[in-house]
RNA sequence: GCCCCUGUGGCGGAAUUGGUAGACGCGACGGAUUCAAAAUCCGUUUCCGCAAGGAGUGUCAGUUCGAGUCUGACCAGGGGCACCA
């Protein structure tokens, strides 16, 4: 019997698929009455090779884009690349390649590999967010955003490393030094773009109830980040007149619990607050006091570790509910600029950070929120705050009230006082866009001296990246080109400079699955009619990093799109079902030296790993998602030159479930082999003159009736797990029918008919995951056509019921016989076939029955006593 | 600190509605084949016990005729958020 070769077997099937464009999407001008189906992977960055643990997104994507097929969807299955990023400039500099060479050159591999996957992607859909002819599109859509109000320039604080000359990210900064340079890190304003997303703050949480088929925990991540909470805006007044003429009114905070208004001690303003930044023009302390929190670290540690601190401002305001008690203000480190208005009230006894405040300073602490079933006289305050919920006192026309109550009643009279209102606040800010980097998309936009902000009219788009640019200096290159950014005023013709910065790659990821609908679409970023018909994206696959940022923009620009007219998308969501795929694992091992190993570097000698290149013992480090940097990678090329394309997919497809991480062994993959070649033997072992596989062995009785109930019930079982993204369980079904179907030897025609059908239904069932090989088992059982264009069988309902049951037995819940009966056999037979079962007796013996209950076809269980 | 998720054999895990716990795979062990090995094939494999039997889904309680599944408390691991007022 001849073995399974799948370096013949892949390359054939995969022309075959070609040659006939099997992949090809419809779309709506597609002669076809096919429902339209849209799945898609997470693009990935092409940042060199693809090893095994990429490929289990793009397996399960294309499971069902396969399954969808065969069951009569008209799929769009597209890739692409999300191109554009920092570590191509960082090869530049490394390596003196161009980023752009060093982008197509990774993509170049990287399709090939995907290519070799045999994945049933439109490959004529393909698309690059560093090609113009995708980035100028991006800058069309900057400019209606601009147009509408979504984008717009405003200072705000960065992380400027100045030996660099250049803004970091936050997880660029490390322990208050740039990551590069090891210069300190200061703050620095400096004009940024930013995307108006709070402008959705509130339908972005809204619809996330509609969002039933993302998990769970996406859901309440997305939630938590735009952390909507509501409560009031507070206003309190300028106790001194001069400052009031000075400052405004009033002092204005944000508080969720205004019906604690009553244990109010203090204000405190952030240190950046305007308020602080004047009165410290002229009072040294204060001065000091600002200097030195704008010195302290922003990483999270040292705000974390950070002390409560605070100076007295020396002014104070009145109480909006009293105009004769004046409350002292503050300002704190603690208190952030960035969210509600800056400034808080402290009411000590109701929070925690307000109450070490107020011990530090010796502020006066008034509980006002009594818990449930308490005594006033017990409720004392001491180093812990009382933040739950409960009855108020101590606060005139609040007392007795719920905290709910009081808080309605607190809103009114701040109302009626004119004194504050009820108010939202967010967690979430605006996008800041702003890359002062080279491989993004140009901003375009031009700065007129005379007329400002200038877009760039839409027939000299796109702005395209200067080719000729140097990376022997850390800044932006965009900055440095000599001539680059001259450029004349579209408005005006004066000399005018161009926008040096460049768009946050999350900006591509935000819209590259619409573009997906139409990617040759030249005069507008989609035709809206291709669009309309794809969207929304029926099945979406990623991992779970990508569970709040490139959502929640992708769910921003969906809507930002819709109401700039681009299209009509109703209800404004990108993606109906989200799935996230768990990681490929694999064992991390360090040479002596302490440097990472390629597992293909290391080797299993007298029980103990060893370098292959010098001998020297491995140390055997954590078992850790599939990484570059930790070198536990398994290169995809490699694998499928010893094992078949179809074995990486059924491998990172098998045992764990989807969602959890999966680990690679060596073991494990030998185990695929060993199924693969299992599966080639047991379809080969059908005699010749079978009938083909798609024919029914009606009639059959005996063995050869089993068998076709055997295959049903695993097609109906195989079926459910697919529909449910339970692929491990779909490959541990497809285990038990081969397991079924190579220990049969059919002996009569009856018996070749039952076990042909059976195959056929195994190989359509395969297809999805194993496509390969299922090509090549449909053409040795004489299927018609190819495997991909078959239709996706349907189980026959009379196969899936049996006519008996085994029903166990129970006393006391404890299992100790079974009997077989006929389906739906009545009640009092059951039981008095049950009470008369050996075990029974033997278990029942010299006690009471005291009660039998039946569960038809299911279960006895006999109580006794 | 707050929120969420997960705890089942030596390991990954299955049990879709409260109804035979451990499917399927890996590993291990025994056997066949082989000069030998690899590969392959056939068995066994939750634990204790020779057996009869008993115990058993992180721990403790509860609901139920019956709990891996439902409820409560606790323990452990993982993830998210974090001076967010």
């Amino acid at each position: 019997m001849s073995r399974y070769n799948p370096r013949e077997a892949e390359p054939k099937w995969q022309s075959a698929w070609a040659a006939r464009d099997a992949f090809k999407a419809g779309g709506p001008d597609a002669e076809t009455s096919k429902p339209k189906y849209y799945v898609l992977e997470m693009f990935p960055y092409p940042s060199g090779r693809i090893h095994v643990g990429h490929s289990r997104n793009y397996a399960m994507g294309d499971v069902v884009a396969r399954y969808k097929r065969a069951r009569g969807f008209d799929v769009l299955h597209p890739m692409g690349w999300d191109a554009f990023g920092l570590p191509a400039e960082n090869a530049a500099r490394e390596r003196g390649v161009h980023p752009g060479e060093w982008t197509y050159e990774n993509i170049r591999v990287m399709r090939a590999q995907l290519q070799r996957l045999g994945l049933a992607l439109d490959w004529s859909r393909e698309i690059a967010t560093c090609d113009p002819a995708y980035y100028r599109h991006q800058q069309a859509i900057f400019l209606k955003l601009l147009e509408n109000g979504l984008a717009y320039r405003k200072t705000a604080k960065v992380n400027w490393d100045p030996v660099d000359q250049t803004v970091l990210a936050n997880e660029q900064v490390i322990d208050g030094r740039g990551w590069r340079s090891g210069a300190l890190v200061v703050q620095r304003e400096l004009d940024q773009w930013f995307f108006k997303i709070t402008a959705y703050a509130d339908q972005l949480t809204d619809a996330i109830g509609d969002l039933d088929r993302w998990p769970e925990k996406v859901r309440t991540m997305q939630s938590n980040w735009i952390g909507r909470s509501r409560g009031a805006e507070v206003s309190w007044p300028l106790a001194d007149p001069e400052l009031a003429a000075r400052f405004g009114d009033t002092i204005d905070v944000f508080t969720t619990r205004p019906d604690t208004l009553f244990g109010a001690s203090f204000l405190a303003l952030a240190p950046d607050h305007p308020i602080v930044k004047a009165l410290a023009e002229d009072d040294p302390e204060i001065e000091r006091f600002c200097h030195d929190c704008a010195r302290m670290g922003s990483t999270q540690e040292e705000i974390e570790k950070a002390p409560k601190r605070g100076v007295d401002l020396g002014i104070t305001v009145k109480h909006p509910f009293d105009p004769d008690w004046e409350i002292p203000v503050w300002s704190a480190n603690f208190v952030l600029s960035g969210y509600g208005t800056g400034a808080i009230f402290g009411s000590p006894a109701g929070d925690q950070r307000d109450l070490d405040f107020a011990r530090k300073y010796d502020l006066p602490v008034k509980p006002v929120v009594l818990p449930p079933n308490t005594d006033p006289a017990d409720h004392v305050i001491e180093d812990e705050a009382y933040t739950d919920h409960g009855t108020i006192y101590n606060s005139r026309f609040l007392d007795g009230l719920g905290t709910a109550d009081a808080i309605e009643r607190a809103i009114a009279e701040l109302e009626k006082v004119g004194l504050g209102k009820g108010a939202t606040s967010y967690r979430l800010r605006d996008w800041l866009v702003s890359r002062q980097r080279y491989w993004g998309c140009p901003i375009p936009v031009v700065h007129c001296e005379d007329c400002g902000v200038v877009g760039v009219p839409e027939d000299q788009l796109p702005v395209k990246l200067p080719e000729d640019v140097t990376f022997d200096h850390p800044s932006n290159p965009l900055e440095r080109h000599p001539t680059w950014k001259h450029t004349d005023c579209p408005k005006c013709g004066k000399p005018a400079r161009r926008e040096t910065d460049t768009l946050d790659t999350f900006v591509c990821s935000s819209w590259y699955f619409l573009r997906f609908t139409s990617p040759g679409s030249e005069t507008e970023p989609f035709a809206p009619k291709d669009a309309e018909h794809w969207m929304p994206v029926d099945q979406y696959v990623g991992g779970i990093e990508h569970a709040i940022l490139h959502l929640l923009y992708a769910r921003f620009f969906t809507r930002a799109l819709n109401d700039c007219g681009l299209m009509n998308l109703p209800g404004g969501e990108p993606f109906a079902g989200l799935f996230t795929q768990g990681m490929v694992t694999h064992e991390t091992y360090k040479s002596s030296e302490g440097k990472w190993l390629l597992p293909t570097e290391v080797d299993r000698k007298d029980g103990q790993m060893v370098e292959i290149a010098t001998g020297k013992p491995v140390t055997v480090g954590a078992i850790e998602k599939m990484s570059k940097s930790k070198k536990n990678v398994v290169d995809l090329d490699a694998f499928v030159d010893d094992y078949g394309a179809d074995a990486a997919r059924w491998f990172v497809l098998s045992d764990s479930p989807p969602e959890r991480d999966v680990e690679y062994t060596d073991s494990g993959v030998e185990g695929v082999w060993r199924f693969v070649q299992r599966l080639w033997s047991t379809v080969t072992s059908l005699p010749d003159g079978a009938p083909g596989p798609s024919q029914v062995a009606d009639g059959v009785s005996g063995p050869a009736q089993d068998i076709r109930k055997a295959a049903h019930k695993a097609l109906h079982a195989v079926t459910d797990a697919i529909e449910g993204f339970r692929f491990n369980s779909a490959v541990a079904q497809v285990h038990d029918l081969v397991n079924v179907l190579r220990k049969y030897e059919p002996v009569d025609a009856d018996g070749i008919a039952a076990k042909a059908e059976a195959l056929g239904i195994l190989v359509r069932m395969i297809a999805p995951f194993i496509p390969h090989l299922a090509e090549e088992c449909w053409e040795t059982l004489g299927g018609e056509g190819l495997v991909v264009d078959a239709a996706w069988p349907e189980a026959d309902p009379a196969l899936l019921v049996e006519n008996t049951v085994t029903m166990p037995i129970q006393i006391n819940g404890k299992r100790r016989a079974e009997i077989e009966v006929e389906k739906g056999s009545p009640e009092e037979a059951v039981k008095s076939l049950a009470l008369a079962q050996d075990g029974v007796v033997r278990a029942t013996e010299g006690l009471t029955v005291r009660k039998v209950i039946v569960v038809p076809d299911r279960i006895v269980n006999i109580v006794v006593g």
